[in-house]
DNA sequence: TTGTGTGCAAAATGTTTGCAAATCA
DNA sequence: TGATTTGCAAACATTTTGCACACAA
């Protein structure tokens, strides 16, 4: 999904909420949906500045669970104290596993279509409905280890 | 496992550690095998005062860690900002997901044996060597929603 | 005896909030 | 116009750390 699109959705989301479409939002939604890899509140927040300097970190944290809300950025909590964002693919329905390189710090996505069946299956059995779930794989670098350098790292 | 066999699994691995067996280590250990539902430091540290009225949040925190490397304890990182922690069961190389009620706030854990086929399945393609896995699914009470009231809530 | 462990309080971290001024509808 | 949104800085919640004293080995 381009930008301008996604942009257009966003501020339909906006007005169709009743919020209002400021500047601030639009940057920071434009900051969001420019990257391709995962970012934290704090380098969205840098984004975002470049675009309208006026930006405002809490502006940022004010704006990011709109945005995650109209579906069109993805918050991914892999336990290290900040949040993650990732801009959500088209048909963004399908579930999706992370695995996190310890080394490099990155945050590979991977489908696993199984969750839903698995969250179903065991909620079901403790009289509980799925309302999201996640799985997540830590690992470290073979190619780290073994030659000592990471091609990913930085 | 009961609290004498862990206790002195405890000791050992603080030993062939070398570290020291301190009366503070040793109610905050007690005070964390004792209990049958998940806990957080905070009310660990009330639990390990019962015991031993000397001990800190400094080194509640400090234990924390120790006993998580031993084996004895497991981490749950629910992503509510607290991590969780759990006596872990004897033979615990089984792969467990946590199912946490959004109404109770009860964590429950279900076995999931099919986490550590699909870590290493999906981390081998990426070059990476899995480290941890965690599979959690968050859920809305079906009791609660149906009769206003759910049996497991306080 | 001596170096590890401790309590305390202050710092650090990531995020949230109160408030007066700015701005969108 | 008037309610929503903003930036700022202070508040927050959990966890970590520096330091002088205590204590296990």
């Amino acid at each position: 999904m381009n930008i301008p699109v996604a942009r257009d959705k966003f501020r339909r989301f906006l007005t169709q909420k009743g919020l209002r479409v400021t500047n601030q939002r639009l940057a920071i939604f434009d900051a969001a949906l420019a990257q391709t890899e995962h970012f934290t509140a704090e380098r969205l927040l840098d984004f975002a500045r470049a675009i309208d300097d006026s930006v405002s970190r809490a502006t940022v944290y004010r704006t990011l669970p709109i945005m995650v809300e109209s579906a069109l950025l993805r918050e991914v909590d892999i336990g290290t104290g900040e949040k993650y964002y990732h801009p959500n693919e088209e048909g963004s329905t399908t579930q999706v596993a992370q695995v996190v390189c310890l080394d490099c710090d990155k945050i590979f996505e991977i489908s696993a279509p199984f969750m839903g069946w698995y969250g179903n299956t065991v909620s079901s059995k403790l009289g509980l409905t799925p309302v999201s779930q996640r799985l997540q794989v830590s690992a470290r670098c073979d190619t780290l280890r073994l030659t000592g350098s990471c091609p990913r790292r930085n």
